[in-house]
DNA sequence: ACATGCGATGGTGGCGTAAT
DNA sequence: ATTACGCCACCATCGCATGT
């Protein structure tokens, strides 16, 4: 153990204020003075009673020991990978941003047992709504609805954009914008607007036709169907479901 | 303009534990 | 039980870059 001399130099050689000098402006009982040598009765008493008090914590069950980082660290970097940021962290745990990054760039071995249980708590579907993730999902999404026939006009529209075109960058998208995408893309795709490949409602249509089912019978069953009994490569989902349907009602 | 991520610096004092 | 002290987590605040 170093004396208390040495215990003074050790801390002036990492640049921070003797304890004398911060024990200066401390009234007498502060434990502060008693840190920087006084051993008056009454910072001899602070520092008895805040032993007490710690003792009795720990008996408790509430110390807040020293644990490894590893486990914040790794939960930091998952976290980070998923889109949640330093700053979005530090606000959802009160714990500094400095904190946090030195833990996650391993300048920290170890941690307060409690703060590591604040970020071992967060999830990632608490990112804030500004932080920006990567595109590729949501541009699958986009994808997936032209591909269901839907424009790209439509789809801005749907999402609240005025402009001609979809201004949504391919490379990183903000929270916010993915979760707009995801709910048009479940909420259109969910209509019996879509596209869909005609290929099996196509199948239906000519075994009914084969079942003798006449094209003036099937047309009053099914609205919107062509009166040439040809279906485009794609149709209305809403249309394949009538032409399920149909079917179903027709040949049980 | 605003929100967010990244990176850095200087400073404070809470905590566990060895010694008595 | 009390005294004494070393360790280092944690804080406050800044600047810069980038995307929306």
């Amino acid at each position: 153990m170093l004396t208390g001399t040495q215990h003074r130099s050790a801390i002036e050689a990492r640049g921070l204020r003797p304890i004398g000098e911060l024990a200066r402006n401390r009234p007498q009982g502060d434990r502060l003075r008693y840190m920087a040598g006084c051993r008056c009765p009454a910072c001899r008493g602070a520092n008895t009673a805040y032993e007490r008090m710690r003792a009795k914590a720990r008996k408790a069950g509430e110390a807040n020991p020293f644990v490894p980082a590893d486990a914040a660290r790794a939960h930091i970097q998952a976290l980070a990978a998923a889109g949640v940021g330093r700053r979005t962290l530090s606000i959802a745990t009160d714990i500094t941003e400095a904190t946090l990054w030195a833990i996650k760039r391993g300048e920290r071995a170890n941690l307060r047992r409690a703060t590591e249980k604040k970020i071992l708590a967060m999830r990632a579907d608490l990112l804030a709504d500004g932080a920006l993730v990567d595109a590729a999902p949501t541009w699958a999404l986009i994808d997936a609805l032209l591909k269901a026939g839907f424009t790209k006009k439509a789809i801005a529209r749907g999402l609240g954009q005025q402009g001609s075109g979809l201004q949504l960058s391919r490379t990183r998208v903000t929270v916010r914008n993915a979760e707009k995408v995801r709910r048009l893309h479940d909420k259109l795709m969910a209509t019996a607007e879509r596209l869909v490949d005609a290929t099996p409602s196509a199948a239906l249509l000519q075994e009914l036709l084969d079942e003798g089912y006449l094209p003036q019978r099937l047309q009053r069953e099914i609205d919107g169907l062509p009166e040439s009994m040809t279906l485009p490569k794609k149709i209305r989902a809403g249309l394949a479901d009538q032409i399920a349907e149909a079917h179903r009602r027709l040949t049980q």
